[in-house]
DNA sequence: ACCATATAGACAGGTTACCTGACTATTGAG
DNA sequence: CTCAATAGTCAGGTAACCTGTCTATATGGT
């Protein structure tokens, strides 16, 4: 009689769910990269995303920013001066606060944050190819299901 | 009536999905590390648990190591020193090689991998009490399906 | 047996993405 | 009108990576 490590519980399934995981994160930063470098844009890094995920959400401060990405507002003003500098984004006066700068995309800046979406849904268009749609639509679901929330920001 | 992105294809579905892996790869990730942490190993980041995964499974030099997580020499090397001075890991001589020393890990490197294997568990056992036992199987067997392969090494 | 080349690792030095701490300017509440 | 809180900057430090160079050992061709 087969042990119940072959159907659905025991830590081997927990082990083997942890790693598909982190295999499946690392194959799709490692896709949007390779992607978004394919596209021209060879001077982002992946926890530029991140900060280019809340920027296109509309106008935000240097301040928020650095909440979104756990990292300090010190941090935060050397990515955002690198950012500023290739011309991805651009800081202008906020008419509400003169102590605060507001942070916008340009135009480069939404290509580029439109060049790693699609980067995204490629890789991920791959996995349904492999699984089908109805195992597409219950990775989809289990995802949402298991409810991790929280921003969106690099881990490690 | 709706359009197909309510059910399973489409650029919607496939950008939540990738939110959804990225998430829940951060929280697996936060999770190992929190969980390591609290049982009383503060001095390893995420980078020295995918190699302990490789040293866990027999001895190996730097090199390979150096491959599997993806960095040069040097900076493998220096991790490996980092995980030497805190007596995780050991370095014997070769008996097959005079250039190269064989790293094995020592009882408190096994007490360590042991207890990143541990939090890693608790993390997923939250996700399948979140999704019943159907629900996880299915994300089981999809993230096999999606068949993301390669060493396990971070990411960003 | 010998030499050329490849490989394992160490040493020196540089870059960068983060950090802490101290500072200025502006806001807003009592 | 002051005074604490907040947005952002400046100065300096740390650690994890990098490239380039070196020695010692191994290996394959002549």
């Amino acid at each position: 009689m087969v042990k119940r490590d072959d159907g659905v519980g025991g830590p081997a399934a927990a082990w083997e769910v942890a790693t598909g995981v982190l295999r499946m994160s690392a194959a799709l930063v490692d896709g949007v990269q390779t992607g978004v470098l394919r596209r021209g844009f060879d001077d982002v890094r992946p926890a530029h995303g991140f900060a280019f995920s809340l920027i296109s959400r509309g106008p935000t401060t240097a301040a928020r920013l650095a909440e979104h990405l756990g990292i300090t507002k010190q941090a935060t003003a050397e990515l955002v001066q690198h950012l500023v500098d290739r011309g991805y984004v651009e800081r202008r006066p906020d008419p509400d606060d003169g102590r605060s700068r507001l942070l916008v995309l340009t135009a480069r800046g939404v290509a580029c944050t439109r060049a790693a979406e699609e980067a995204a849904t490629e890789t991920v268009e791959g996995w349904r190819t492999r699984l089908g749609d109805e195992g597409f639509a219950a990775l989809r679901s289990a995802l949402s299901a298991a409810g991790t929330s929280g921003p969106l920001r690099p881990s490690w």
